[in-house]
RNA sequence: GCCUCAGUAGCUCAAUGGUAGAGCAGUGGCCUCUUAAGCCAUUGGUUCAAGGUUCGAGUCCUUGCUGGGGUACCA
C-alpha cells in the first residue's frame, strides 16, 4: 500500500526529528500551558497577549517571516512568525515544522494589512512532530479545494477525516448532546440505568440473525445480543419499576445506508403503565431532545418537521383509508389479499392476515409517514412480546411504532405478562424457526420462568439512537451518525 | 444477496489501444503582510490483483478484491 513517495516523505520527517533533537529540543514534550483557544484571536482581541495550541494546517514561508494556519477544537486562526520577534533557535525550530505538527505558541494579537486577526508568535514550542502527511486541503473564501472525495477513506481513517473536515465533529457533538438529553430525561423520570449481558446463552427480544461466539473456559457458545428486552423485563419482575439500558446491539445482517451491524439501542420499561402512557412519554422525549439541541424543526427530503406539533396516532385501517383511500377490513384475509394484488405487492394466497397487513404497511404506508406518526395496534402474529388489545379484536395487540420522515424510530407496547399466552407465542416463534425462518427467536426458558413468577402490567419501548442522530444531523446515511462504522478489513 | 458504477503519485485529477502526465503536498533554492501566497529547480508510479485478447493494454475481455450508488431483509 505504501510506496516510495510516501516513504520518502516519512523519511524526510524523521530526519527533521533528528535535527530537532540536535537543537536540544524534545519533539514530544509532556504539556503546554494553553490560555485561550483560536476563537480568542478571531474575536480581534488586538494588542492582547495569549497562548494557544493546535495543529498546523498550512504554511506560507517567505524566508525571514511566515504565516501559518493553526487549527484547534474551536476553529482555525492565522499565526505570524518573524525572525525579528523570536530567538534564533526558535526560528531554526520553525524551519523544521511541517503541516500536521502540533505546536503551542505565545504572542500578541494583531490585525494584518488585509484585516485578518493574527497572532504574532513570540514563543514557539513543538508539541508533537507529525511524520505521516495528511491530505493538503486548500481553502479560499470558505470554498474547499482538493477535498478527499473518497468516502471510504474518510470512514476508515476517521482521524484524518476529522482533521481535514473539522465540521464533522459537530455531528458527533450533536449525537453526544442527544444521548445526554435522553439520559437526563429518563433519569429525571426516576428510571434506573442498568447493564445487561452482551454475551447471551439464548438470544431474543427481536427478529434478527445473531452473531455467534464462544467462551473457552466455560466451553460454551454465546450469542451477541440482538436486544435487551428479555433481561430488562426480568428486572421488572424482580421489582425494578423503571429501568433502561442504552447500549450496543448486534445483528448479523446486511450493511446499507441505514443499517450497521452494531448499533446503539435504547430500551426502557415502566411498571403499571400501558402503551398510551408510553406514546405520550416518547413524544415528550423527542421534544426534549429537540429543545436541548435548540432545533425546533428538522428537514427530511426538503420537508420540514415541526417538533412542537402533536404526534399523530393512527390505526392501520385509518392509514389505509388516508393514504390509499381504501376501506379495509383488517380481519378479512381475502380483502387484504386483493388489496395487495391491486398494488402489485408480492404476496401468496396462503399468506396470513398479519403478513398481508405488514406488506401493505411497509410498502405503501410507512415510507410516506413524514410527520411524526404512531402506527398502532399491530397483528399479534408479528408482535410476539406484546399484549393483546384490551377491547378490539384479540388478534391485534397494544403496540405502536413511531415513524418520522418515513423511517422507524421507536417500537413499543403494553408488555405481554400472561405466562400462558407468552409460552404459546414462544412456541409459535420456535416452530417458525424450525420451518426455516432464520429470524424467529428460540424459546428462552429463563425468561418464561420470570414471566411465570409474575410481571406487573408494564409498557416498554425500543428506540434506535443512531437514527435519532441521523434525524437531527440531517443525513440519510447511518455512517454519518456512527463515528467508526463497520467496514471490511482490507487484505 | 442482487443490479450498477468506480479504483492511476500522499491528496485532487488527466492520458483515441501507441513513450503514464499536471496541480497541490514533499525535497533544494529565492522571498518580512501572506492567505488555494508566489518564483526557479526537482523527487515520487508493479495504473487494485490475477489471467486473457493484441505487434502493443491504464484503456478491451474474464475472474477476484475493495468501495460508491440503487434494491431486498432487518432498527
Amino acid at each position: 500500500m505504501e510506496n516510495k513517495s510516501l516513504n520518502q516523505i516519512i523519511a524526510a520527517r524523521k530526519e527533521k526529528i533528528q535535527k530537532i533533537l540536535d537543537l536540544g529540543i524534545n519533539p514530544y514534550p509532556y504539556n503546554f500551558k494553553v490560555k485561550h483557544s483560536t476563537d480568542f484571536i478571531i474575536k480581534k482581541n488586538s494588542g492582547k497577549k495569549t497562548s494557544i495550541a493546535g495543529r498546523i494546517m498550512s504554511l506560507r514561508r517567505m524566508g525571514k517571516a511566515s504565516f501559518l494556519n493553526l487549527q484547534d477544537m474551536n476553529g482555525k486562526v492565522q499565526l505570524f512568525i518573524s525572525r525579528d520577534d523570536v530567538n534564533s533557535k526558535t526560528y531554526e525550530l520553525f524551519k523544521l515544522l511541517d503541516i500536521g505538527d502540533f505546536i503551542g505558541v505565545a504572542g500578541t494579537v494583531f490585525i494584518t494589512k488585509t484585516n485578518m486577526p493574527t497572532l504574532k508568535i513570540e514563543k514557539l514550542e513543538l508539541l508533537s512532530k507529525s511524520i505521516r502527511p495528511i491530505p493538503d486541503v486548500k481553502e479560499k473564501d470558505g470554498e474547499k479545494f482538493n477535498l478527499v472525495s473518497d468516502k471510504e477513506f474518510r470512514y476508515r481513517k476517521r482521524f484524518v477525516d476529522l482533521i481535514i473536515n473539522p465540521e464533522v465533529k459537530n455531528d458527533f457533538i450533536k449525537r453526544a448532546t442527544i444521548i445526554n438529553s435522553i439520559r437526563n430525561f429518563l433519569n429525571k423520570n426516576k428510571y434506573i440505568e442498568v447493564e445487561t449481558p452482551v454475551l447471551q446463552p439464548v438470544y431474543g427480544g427481536a427478529n434478527a440473525k445473531p452473531f455467534v461466539t464462544y467462551h473457552n473456559a466455560l466451553d460454551q457458545q454465546f450469542y451477541l445480543r440482538i436486544a435487551t428486552e428479555l433481561y430488562l423485563k426480568q428486572l421488572i419482575v424482580g421489582g425494578f419499576e423503571r429501568v433502561y439500558e442504552m447500549s450496543k446491539d448486534f445483528r448479523n445482517e446486511g450493511v446499507d445506508r441505514s443499517h450497521n451491524p452494531e448499533f446503539t439501542m435504547l430500551e426502557f420499561y415502566q411498571a403499571y403503565v400501558d402503551y398510551h402512557y408510553m406514546m405520550d412519554f416518547v413524544e415528550k422525549m423527542f421534544k426534549e431532545i429537540a429543545k436541548d439541541l435548540k432545533m425546533k424543526t428538522v428537514e427530511v427530503d426538503n420537508i420540514k418537521i415541526d417538533f412542537s406539533k402533536k404526534f399523530h396516532r393512527k390505526t392501520m385501517d385509518e392509514l389505509m383509508k388516508e393514504h390509499l383511500n381504501e376501506d379495509v377490513d383488517l380481519s378479512s384475509q381475502s380483502g387484504l389479499f386483493n388489496l395487495c394484488k391491486k398494488y402489485n405487492l408480492k404476496v401468496k394466497k396462503s399468506d396470513s392476515i398479519a403478513k398481508l397487513i405488514d406488506e401493505i404497511m411497509r410498502r405503501k404506508i410507512e415510507p410516506h409517514l413524514i410527520e411524526p406518526t404512531y402506527v398502532i395496534n399491530h397483528p399479534v402474529e408479528i408482535s410476539p412480546l406484546a399484549k393483546v388489545h384490551r377491547d378490539a379484536d384479540k388478534s391485534f395487540t397494544e403496540r405502536f411504532e413511531l415513524f418520522i420522515g418515513g423511517m422507524e424510530f421507536a417500537n413499543g407496547f403494553s408488555e405481554l405478562n400472561d405466562p400462558i399466552d407468552q409460552r404459546n407465542r414462544f412456541e409459535d416463534q420456535s416452530s417458525k424457526r424450525n420451518s426455516g425462518d432464520e429470524e424467529a427467536f428460540p424459546i428462552d426458558e429463563n425468561f418464561l420462568e420470570a414471566i411465570e413468577t409474575g410481571m406487573p402490567p408494564t409498557a416498554g419501548v425500543g428506540v434506535g439512537i443512531d437514527r435519532i442522530a441521523m434525524l437531527f444531523i440531517g443525513t440519510r446515511w447511518i455512517r454519518d451518525s456512527i463515528i467508526f462504522p463497520t467496514l471490511k478489513t482490507l487484505k
